[in-house]
DNA sequence: TTTTGAAGTCTCTCC
DNA sequence: GACTTCAAAA
């Protein structure tokens, strides 16, 4: 069976280049594929899973570890183009998705009991803050670390195993003295999760990892489960995934990590890049194959992108080119302002797609989710649709956590978190009534039906009497089978809608995230299901400003650079490269800091397959204390070498607004703006 | 103890 | 400009 190369194997991997095709058709053992941006190292996962597939490896027993869901599902979905069905056998998914798997399934066996609720960070940070207040640290006493500071300094430790000492030396020097009250918050927050049967994303984690070292007929269980694995973006992997990597292979040695150094974006959330300069170290006779030849952008964009990173302090040097020749060299935009730039992208926009560029061939890609803010205004406007991705508000906005809270008590009675949200929601109970019922609730042993005798002060008594018949009728079995989860849904919002209008001025986008929320829901038959899809793969986009975009095929794409990774278009944007912007004002407190940001900004640039267009804005409205108006300066990645090789152009301003931008809408002389005129008239 | 209004804070990236 | 925190009133 796993003969070499048979005829079959040929025709697989003959459209791949040399390198490409060593590490594709590589035997046993680690590999290491180190590949540049645009080499096609996704590819060259694909046909690697297929041609194992090929050899007779049981698709099964292949493990594709991806970054997000979107690469998983795209890469399984290309392997199974190659191999035909048995290819969607394989697994594949995020480290956390596949973690979870693993404890739902094998979970009780450590002591995880089955129906753990997953906290995803807001809820970890909530937890956290029960935990600081129980522990007296509510009170404006001496000064200590906030509910979201206290999860950062707990993830950070989890994640990258420094000590938490050290990193409050590192990073938080003002409240070293406060190690051993952060170490109790700590021990109380760990000691809440185990009682309320909560599981956060670390905890995720560390429980596989944990699964593997501690438990000794598991942990031979679970590694076994695989012959082979394979994880993308290596570079994106903190010290506890490098360790569930080893606890994995440590039978077998299959494993292939595929990564680029340069692209290393994720430290903030405790990813270390020195993990693929060690891997050789880690796992010895490793193997180790270059991709250098760039296939998807033009020799002017990759001069471009070269030079950027040239100057940065990476360790496996590659210098990326491309024989396809020709194409524009990338356009460096000046625009007055926010609204030039705005302007200036939209009619470049309309004029590619007039040309033939289909929209979603098309991307602007911005350093934070708010910065795309005065673009989403305007496409909204000239009725463009788009897509945002990145900058998950969806979940974030508090009425949809708010829903959440309530199926989540039904699913876990004793998730204390959403309990917690839940009581305070009801008019009359506030922070300290209910902390009162959990007390109480705890000292009944969270029974579900011991709510209905908890006596809430007058005030609340309706409000209490409406949920306990809510909880009580959502709890029966249904008639059917299953109750779909959208009629839970809709049940809970008979009660919470009326709540949400008291509550906020505006409701109506609120409402509508609501029904989006039950669209979804629509899909899933089974609550608990839902429930940890929605934290492990949270829905990518937001709600569209724009009305009638859905349904629509073809559109804009608007995303946050993070979440642009791994992902190519005919034609990108990139916006507010200004600096303070991008690089961020806020990421810029030590070199290494910095030099993500250049990586961040070297991600994004190489994106576009033909044209790209970096665009910055000279002055920008600051709503921060003193001038209303400063100057911007332009990116600092953006130095002599980068600019060189860029063309330059500005933007709107005063010089080209009467006849607009070349290629927007010529012939209609604009004499006055007046959507212009009503923006910021209001405050806005 | 909750609610309300006003002052104050801080802007990110994501599983 | 949105959200949090704080102090005073109901």
């Amino acid at each position: 069976m796993p003969g070499n190369l048979p005829e079959s194997a040929a025709p697989l991997t003959a459209d791949l280049n040399p390198e490409q095709r060593a590490a594709a058709e590589f035997g046993d053992g680690p590999l290491l594929i180190v590949a540049g941006a645009g080499t096609g190292k996704t590819r060259t996962l694909v046909y690697r899973v297929a041609h194992l597939v090929d050899r007779g490896v049981r698709p099964e027993r292949i493990l594709l570890l991806t970054f997000t869901r979107r690469a998983a599902r795209e890469m399984l979905g290309r392997v199974e183009r190659l191999v035909g069905s048995t290819g969607s056998r394989v697994h594949g998914g995020t480290f956390h998705a596949t973690a979870h798997r693993l404890l739902r399934a094998y979970g009780e066996r450590a002591g995880i009991a089955k129906n753990f609720s997953i906290l995803d960070q807001g809820d970890a940070e909530d937890l956290m803050g029960i935990a600081r207040s129980t522990l007296g640290h509510g009170e404006r006493k001496s000064r200590f670390p906030k509910k979201e500071t206290l999860q950062f300094v707990y993830s950070r430790h989890v994640n990258t195993e420094i000590p938490v000492a050290d990193i409050l030396r590192e990073e938080l020097p003002q409240f070293v003295d406060d190690l051993p009250d952060v170490m109790k918050v700590f021990e109380v927050y760990t000691a809440r999760k185990a009682e309320r049967n909560l599981v956060d994303y670390d905890d995720l984690l560390l429980f596989w990892a944990g699964m593997l070292e501690q438990a000794p007929e598991l942990g031979e269980r679970i590694s076994g489960l695989y012959e082979h694995i394979l994880v993308d973006e290596y570079q994106d992997t903190n010290s506890l995934q490098a360790r569930v990597l080893r606890g994995m292979c440590r039978t077998h040695r299959n494993i292939t990590v595929v990564g680029d150094d340069a692209q290393s974006i994720y430290a903030f959330r405790g990813a270390n890049f020195k993990n693929i300069l060690e891997f050789p170290k880690q796992f010895e006779g490793t193997t180790m194959v270059t991709l250098e030849h760039n296939y998807r952008s033009t020799q002017p964009i990759l001069d471009v992108t070269n030079a950027l990173i040239a100057r940065a302090r990476e360790r496996f040097t590659k210098t990326l080119w491309t024989d396809r020749r020709g194409g524009e060299a990338p356009m460096l935009v000046t625009a007055h302002d926010e609204n030039d730039q705005t302007r200036y992208v939209v009619d470049q926009i309309m004029a590619l797609n007039e040309q033939g560029t289909p929209l979603r061939e098309i991307a602007v890609l911005f350093r934070a989710g708010y910065m795309s803010a005065d673009l989403e205004i305007e496409l909204a406007a000239r009725k463009i649709p788009f897509e945002k991705w990145g900058g998950l508000k969806f979940l974030e906005a508090a009425h949809v956590k708010d829903v959440l809270a309530f199926l989540r008590v039904l699913e876990n009675p004793r998730d204390e978190v959403s309990w917690y949200r839940v009581l305070r929601l009801l008019p009359g109970i506030g922070e300290a009534t209910a902390r009162s019922a959990m007390t109480w609730l705890t000292e009944r042993a969270w029974d579900p039906d011991a709510f209905a005798h908890w006596r809430p002060p007058p005030r609340a008594r309706e409000a209490h009497a409406e949920l306990v018949t809510m909880f009580a009728e959502l709890r029966t079995p249904p008639t059917s089978r299953i109750r779909a989860l959208a009629v839970e849904i809709a049940r809970i919002r008979t009660m919470y809608d009326g709540i949400l209008r008291e509550k906020y001025d505006r409701p109506e986008p609120r409402l509508s995230d609501l029904d989006q929320l039950e669209a979804i829901a629509a899909g899933h038959p089974e609550r608990a299901a839902f429930l940890a899809e929605l934290a492990l793969a949270p829905p990518s986009s937001t709600q569209d400003l724009a009305e009638g975009t859905t349904g629509e095929d073809d559109l804009l794409i608007l995303s946050t650079t993070h979440s642009a990774k791994g992902c190519e278009w005919d034609a990108v944007f990139l916006i507010w490269a200004a600096d303070g912007w991008f690089p961020s004002s806020r990421a810029l407190r030590d070199e290494d800091e910095a030099e993500e940001e250049r990586r961040l900004m070297y991600v994004a640039m190489t994106r576009p397959r033909k044209a790209l267009h970096v665009v910055f804005p000279v002055n920008v409205y600051s709503s921060r204390w003193g001038a209303d108006y400063s100057m911007a300066q332009l990116s600092r990645f953006i130095d002599v070498e980068v600019r060189g090789r860029m063309q330059r152009r500005s933007a709107g301003g005063h010089a080209s607004r009467p006849g607009s931008t070349p290629g927007g809408v010529s012939g209609a002389r604009q004499e006055v703006d007046l959507r212009e005129m009503l923006r910021g008239r209001f405050g806005a």
